[in-house]
DNA sequence: CGAAGAGGTTGGGCCCCACGT
DNA sequence: ACGTGGGGCCCAACCTCTTCG
């Protein structure tokens, strides 16, 4: 099994080519060892617990290795909590190896083995049902893509800032996915609600906690709602903001040609007619073709703490991708911001800039910090970790959705933080 | 030759789990 | 018993390269 793995692996790692990734692949079509290890890889269901830091950890015990990579792989399907005896087991397996073999041997348990492929080009190779997988459409910037809505009508709805889920019933029982396909267990409330639904469908919407306190902005209201449904406990007092309506049948083909303004037509019409307080339809603010109604839609629904507004051309598709016949208008914010120092990448950014520190000024006038390291280009990179000087110090420009903070101190940090460009032209921290 | 597709980096913040005190 | 750090996943943004049309 390993054997051929590694034979695979390193005829992937030949070439950037992706038609002659896709031909080594096909070499495979036959071998279920090999796809026994990238089905392990590839499947983000599975999951072994042991990443970077841990493989890290040093053993303090030896133990017999395993007979084969079967019986490694099989082992962290079971044991997959990352615990002190599973990294000594994978290292009394790959420790019979050579440095090479050893990557990538823990590169696969680590899952972060990059050989130029993803689940999209084994599912195209080995056929839909190899990696299993769940895709819901996904928007593109707005002000990227302005000119893909000319001369078109188009639907305008609000950004919700919550966790997103599909509703798909199966044998009649509505079952809740996120956005990377996992099941969100224990929507008790919802999941008898969503019984009053048409089943033949799939609901796409965003899932909010119920009655926000009147003090709460949109991201401590986003955080409330994480922190339901991320955790084991019954999930109540969530709702489905539901902003759309795909038949099931479509949904599965990743593809549905009835327009969007028909399917939210539809959706709030159902929903009207259900009246139920957990099941909300996400409202039409706007239809038309006048694209300079669109910043001032914008300012209207940022003014009280909303995340922005989505953008449909009113006949588009339903697509299980990202496309731009989803369109999302935010606003980001800038900030004139100091570097304090720099930080090693990881993967390809190896020996060059990962991210920096920064010191940026809190809305109390205080003075915090937080990294950067989204925006850089790879000359970038390159140049500031060979030169680190040619940056600390400096004050950049950076963009920012908006300032957030955590549970566990009073600190202020930066969520969606970029970097624009040295301000060679500033010496001083300024927030906009 | 530009658009689309695919892959790979990076951020903050939440949960759970394992481990050390 | 409790705090802390790691991994995994939620929200993402953005860059680079290849292939398609």
């Amino acid at each position: 099994m390993l054997e051929k793995f590694i034979e695979l692996v390193n005829k992937l790692k030949s070439t950037t080519g992706r038609l002659e990734k896709e031909a080594f692949l096909r070499e495979y079509k036959d071998n279920a060892d090999v796809k026994a290890v990238l089905y392990f890889l590839f499947n983000p269901y599975i999951v072994t617990g042991i990443s970077g830091k841990k493989l890290k950890k040093k053993s303090k015990s030896t133990q017999a290795p395993a007979r084969c990579l079967s019986l490694v792989l099989e082992y962290f399907v079971k044991n997959n909590t990352g615990r002190d005896v599973d990294v000594e087991y994978l290292h009394a397996f790959a420790g019979q190896y050579s440095k090479d073999i050893q990557d990538i041997i823990y590169g696969v348990i680590a899952k972060d083995l990059k050989l130029g492929i993803q689940e999209k080009t084994l599912n195209k190779v080995f056929g839909a049902e190899f990696i299993p997988t769940l895709n819901v459409m996904l928007a593109e910037s707005f002000f990227e893509n302005e000119k893909y809505l000319d001369g078109k009508e188009f639907v305008v709805t609000q950004k919700l800032d919550g966790v997103r889920a599909v509703l798909i019933f199966q044998n009649d029982t509505g079952v809740f996915y996120s956005r990377g396909g996992r099941v969100i267990e224990d929507l008790i409330d919802l999941q008898s609600e969503a019984n009053k639904l048409d089943k033949n469908y799939v609901y796409d919407g965003e899932l909010l906690i119920q009655n926000p306190k009147p003090e709460m902005d949109a991201a401590e209201i986003y955080r409330a709602t994480v922190k339901i449904t991320a955790s084991d406990d019954i999930k109540r007092g969530i709702t489905f903001n539901i902003f759309d309506k795909v038949l099931k049948d479509d949904f599965i083909a990743g593809i549905s040609q009835t327009g969007a303004l028909v399917r939210k037509r539809d959706m709030v019409a159902e929903l009207e007619k259900i009246n139920s307080e957990l099941l909300v339809p996400v409202s039409i603010l706007f239809v038309g073709n006048d694209i300079s109604q669109i910043p001032a839609l914008l300012d209207k629904h940022t003014q009280n703490g909303e995340e922005g507004i989505m953008v449909n051309p009113s006949d588009s598709p339903y697509e299980c991708k990202r496309t731009k016949n989803l369109l999302k208008v935010k606003k980001f914010h800038t900030a004139d911001v100091l570097v304090l120092s720099i930080e090693e990448g990881g993967g390809a950014n190896k020996g060059k800039l990962g991210a920096v520190h920064v010191q940026f000024m809190g809305p109390d006038k205080k003075l915090y910090t937080c990294k950067v390291g989204s925006g850089f280009r790879q000359d970038d990179r390159e140049m500031y970790f060979a030169n680190p000087d040619a940056i600390i110090g400096k004050i950049i420009e950076i963009g920012y959705f908006e300032l957030s903070k955590n549970q566990n101190d009073d600190n202020y940090s930066l969520r969606f933080p970029t970097f624009k460009h040295i301000r060679h032209d500033k010496t001083q921290i300024s927030m906009h």
